[in-house]
DNA sequence: CTCATATACGGACTATAGTCCGTATCCGAT
DNA sequence: ATCGGATACGGACTATAGTCCGTATATGAG
């Protein structure tokens, strides 16, 4: 949910900030179970439309809050040190990013759920998911050639948003013991 | 979704039928989509109120088509004929397992979805998650003692509805096709 | 500065899941 | 056969996401 992209007319932006920090308010102060798009708008102090003229839908709005929150982390991936940025091999960098997306999820967990669970296609197509993707692609790509995508499509499922909150919230994981086992097995499906 | 299990009433066991092949009527006419509570409450005579003394959600009528549908398949895990049934090597019945869990999925796709669809724990604690989870633990086990349980998770996890759906509907890969390609990767988690 | 038009605004409206509770029905005990 | 309490029924009600469209406003051209 990148800003959109032509120059908005002012009142635009402007609203487009007051839902942002409205949403990162009401957030703050009830919880995901708080953010409904009326409660939004007014305290947005937007009608509706605005609302959906700036965001698809709900979770549009908990991936734009998201993109925030991750920036930083694409940036370490990129160019970062390694085993996180360039300059380890594939199965060192993709434990470390396993480490660092987990750490990312489990800290906004409630706010990912939200753009899963629209919709059953809400992991695929919200939330930067063919960026995350295409990373992992590329580094299963440096073990093994063939198959690269589909091992890294495997991989995002078992990193996926509803599958780390059933391992942390419900069978209650630390999330420092859950790390090294679900990187082994990540890196298994690269290298077996 | 299991019937209740005290004698229901007479009226309410009437009600239950009723309100199960209405669904059944409802979804081969108008397919998912048109499966709403109202409609399906009315088609079925009876006030929603009936509807959720059955079922607890939509999610848990889906759930109760599904039953009928599989247990077909559960009782060729437990004693059919290897490699889906007990005599084959755990790696050959979880590949097994795999395709026959992927035909099931794949055939009832829409439905699945819907149990997976309301809630992130929807995948979890409906369509007998706990029973297919189990059954790949105790493959997994015979390979690796180690870290079975979360194997299995991450097993399914990359079996969900969702994950389907997109290898199928979204990238247009070919049941056929997709088949070896997952089992191949099923199979290397276990035994990694 | 004024005006025309594209752009954006607001909030009533629709669709739908799920709740609540007063009323009706069933059924075992007498 | 009757009766009383447990059980179940129905449908109006609430909560919420998302749509629609008539109205208002910003902005660039003249």
């Amino acid at each position: 949910m990148a800003p959109p992209q032509q120059p908005l007319r002012a009142d635009a932006r402007r609203n487009r900030r007051r839902i942002l920090d409205a949403a990162v308010q009401l957030l703050a102060v009830e919880g995901v179970a708080g953010l409904t798009m009326d409660e939004l708008a007014s305290r947005a102090q937007v009608g509706k439309g605005t609302l959906y003229r700036n965001f698809t839908d709900k979770a549009g709005i908990a991936s734009a809050l998201l993109d925030d929150r991750v920036r930083d982390m694409h940036a370490r991936m990129l160019q970062g040190p390694p085993p996180l940025g360039p300059g380890a091999p594939g199965p060192e960098r993709l434990a470390a990013f396993a480490e660092a997306y987990m750490r990312h999820i489990s800290g906004n967990l409630d706010l990912v759920l939200l753009t899963e669970e629209s919709s059953p296609r809400g992991r695929f197509d919200r939330a930067g998911y063919p960026f995350w993707r295409r990373h992992v692609e590329i580094l299963v790509a440096e073990v093994r050639a063939d198959g690269a995508r589909m091992r890294a499509e495997a991989i995002m499922s078992i990193l996926s948003a509803a599958q780390l909150e059933q391992w942390l919230r419900i069978e209650h994981h630390e999330l420092g013991e859950l790390i090294p086992r679900v990187q082994e097995i990540v890196v298994s499906i690269a290298e077996a």
